[in-house]
DNA sequence: AGCACGCCGACT
DNA sequence: GTCGGCGTGCTC
């Protein structure tokens, strides 16, 4: 019986793959890119075959068999094996920390009857013989330039497809999908979403746009029979069309010909925990990889895009005109609230205009960013405020259930009858979150059908979906909602958009915040106006009426602010014109912390890379652990990567008690 | 990261 | 006498 080595990655932080010792039977060897189950340490878990050898440095004794290998799988392919290894050593983790994690969970158990269920129910499944699909609307000629570029490119293409909402992006993804489909016989196309709730909408139209062809879905929505089911139709090349959110870019995908990234903007392509991939960089790499063209979609594209089609890296697809018939787009107007300060944060106008939608039986859409009662309470007479005892933030009062809760930690407590510095007796809410306002319009508005639309009103499965569709069947005079609100939803009888309070993200911190600002008022004010006939209006309430913001925002000009955003980044010397990292560590004592980085600093030479010095973080402390971080800057991507393999090394090497981690591309900092 | 082993405090 | 606290050390 002949024996060979199975060197095998696993899901351990460990930097480093294991190797295992393997009899082949009948079988004969494995193969790359299967999984295979292994004892490691007490226990027995999954890892990927990533080499198949003939014997090993590892002494004999330390050696152990594998204990079998997932044979109905096919294995995963080398392209597949490249994307998951670049993106390790590109984000510095350990290459069973990417590959493994985003497979189901079922394949990552020993038993296999998950895995056997999965495939004799796919293999069962049928689509329908005689599909009529749904007529392709007629597209303007801005659309058909579009999907005909990407239909016709050769090899590598990346396009940035520009334009508003409404302007149609949507059917020259469609489009350019169907060319794809109909060229190649097996080919499989792969369209990202930046969340779970865009899906229904977009898969519902792809289903009647192509009744004959098996789409999936991936997102983190799915049980887990779902996952295996869709992951493994995409695997085997079955599922021809791919929708998802992030983690949809690691799918297996044998046959991929386009990649579709919608509102490539949207900061949800950054994973915040674990591997902090950015799912539209991998998706370009991929493309690049395979020589496909990749389709980002955007009306307020991310300034790195943006870049690389002013550098003609990319190319631009620009949609000058609103697809849908008749509709134009909302006029945009400020309403000064430097002066006068209106009621319960709206101002006289605002409250007008809602009146006036309530008379003419349309709806009207509050936005604010701020979810809760109010952000704070507060005691007047001394000053103090609903301060988090274990975080560097406010703790927020949410009236539904009379509680004070942090969003950073979800500590919780009951509101305090008296203030607990000075003992007053008269503590009150400061400032506004969905809560009070949906609360204020119910009073000002009683006989309105007011709905509130955030993550505390749709914490349940289906609830943000059912919202959605009472709102388009007329069921909601005023919707009131975050973020949420801003994306995908077009609402057909919705002709006033308010913006409650922008302004903190006017002088932020956050140098992106202003760039993020731009593109969720675009975003929000296109739920406005998208149907013929009523004017619809956008209210922007602000103090800084004058900010050039607000100016590009009134004059719909998106080139003139990304440009000269773009010119603010160059001079500054921030991304995309430099490429940054950052440590973080967190302890108990900051002091701890920042010692940490302070040796860290020291640990190799970085010729040609800046390390500033270690700061706490804007919010140092989070759940009792003080945190701090370090950036480290490079002109060169390539300097700046060299740089982090050697410092993960050391770092990884010199022993400490402190928690840390490291963050390449960091979108907050 | 898990998970075991190991060596000191308050309980049935 | 034992349950359990988390320090440290290993995983082919």
């Amino acid at each position: 019986m002949a024996h060979c080595i199975l060197r095998i990655a696993l899901d351990t932080p460990l930097n480093a793959v294991f190797d295992y010792r393997w009899k082949s039977g009948d079988s004969g060897r494995p193969h790359v890119g299967q999984l295979a189950m292994v004892p490691f340490g007490p226990r027995e878990v999954v890892g990927l075959v990533v080499d198949v050898l003939d014997e090993t440095d590892v002494p004999e004794e330390k050696l152990k068999d594998a204990l079998a290998v997932r044979s109905q799988l096919a294995p995963l392919s080398a392209q597949w094996l490249a994307l998951a290894g670049f993106a390790a050593e590109y984000y510095q983790r350990p290459l069973g920390e990417v590959a493994l994690p985003g497979l189901p969970k079922n394949l990552r158990v020993t038993s296999t009857v998950a895995l056997d269920r999965a495939i004799k129910k796919l293999g069962k499944m049928e689509l329908p013989h005689d599909p009529a699909p749904a007529a392709a609307p007629l597209l303007n000629p801005g659309q058909q330039a579009a999907a005909d570029a990407i239909a016709g490119a050769q090899g590598f293409a990346p396009f940035l497809l520009y334009g508003v909402t409404g302007s149609g992006k949507t059917e020259v993804y469609l489009q350019a999908c169907a060319q794809v489909l109909a060229r190649e016989p097996e080919g499989q196309v792969l369209v990202l979403v930046p969340e779970i709730n865009l899906t229904p909408q977009l898969e519902t139209n792809i289903r009647a746009r192509f009744p004959g062809v098996m789409l999936s879905t991936l997102h983190s929505r799915l049980s887990e029979g779902e996952r295996m089911l869709h992951w493994l139709a995409a695997h085997e090349g079955k599922a021809r069309i791919v929708l998802g959110t992030r983690l949809a870019i690691l799918a297996s995908l044998p046959h991929l010909k386009l990649i579709v990234i919608d509102e490539e903007h949207d900061p949800s392509y950054k994973q915040q925990e674990g591997l902090r991939y950015s799912a539209r960089d991998l998706a370009v790499w991929r493309a690049h990889q395979l020589q496909l063209p990749v389709v980002l979609g955007s009306a307020t594209p991310s300034l790195e895009s943006w870049h690389h089609a002013l550098k003609g890296r990319y190319r631009k697809l620009e949609l000058r005109e609103r697809a849908v018939q008749q509709a134009v787009l909302p006029s945009v107007k400020l309403i000064d609230t430097s002066r006068r300060r209106g009621q319960e944060g709206m101002s006289e106008q605002l409250v007008e205009a809602i009146k006036l939608r309530m008379e003419r039986g349309e709806q009207s859409l509050l936005f604010l960013n701020r979810r809760g009662y109010s952000p704070v309470i507060t005691c007047e007479s001394c000053g103090w405020v609903s301060e988090c005892k274990r975080c560097t933030a406010l703790m927020v009062l949410h009236k539904t259930d009379y509680r004070l809760r942090c969003h950073h930690c979800s500590l919780e407590m009951r509101i305090p009858r008296h203030c607990p510095t000075c003992g007053n007796i008269d503590l009150q809410p400061l400032g506004r979150g969905t809560q009070r306002i949906e609360e204020s319009l119910q009073e000002m508005f009683p006989q309105a059908r007011v709905l509130r639309i955030d993550a505390d009103s749709t914490r349940r499965k289906g609830s943000a979906q059912e919202a959605f569709d009472s709102v388009h069947r007329q069921e909601v005079d005023i919707l009131v909602g975050t973020q949420m609100v801003a994306k995908g939803h077009d609402f057909k009888n919705l002709t006033l958009v308010g913006i409650m309070n922008p302004d903190s993200s006017l002088f932020s911190q956050d140098y992106r915040a202003s760039e993020r600002l731009f593109a969720q008022l675009m975003q929000v004010a296109g739920r406005a106006g998208r149907q013929g006939g009523s004017a619809s209006e956008v209210l922007v309430q602000t103090s800084y009426p004058e900010h050039p913001l607000f100016s590009a925002l009134v004059a719909h000009d998106y080139d003139y602010f990304a440009n000269s955003l773009l010119g603010e980044r160059e001079v500054a010397g921030l991304p995309p014109f430099l490429y940054q990292a950052i440590l973080r560590a967190e302890a108990r004592e900051l002091e701890q912390a920042l010692e940490f980085l302070r040796a860290a600093r020291g640990l190799v030479a970085h010729e040609g890379i800046t390390i500033n010095d270690p700061i706490p973080m804007s919010m140092a402390r989070v759940h009792n652990m003080e945190r701090a971080q370090l950036l480290v800057e490079s002109a060169s991507r390539p300097a700046l990567q060299a740089f982090l393999k050697g410092w993960m090394q050391a770092l990884r090497e010199h022993k400490t008690r402190i928690k840390w981690s490291l963050e390449v591309d960091p979108v907050d900092i």
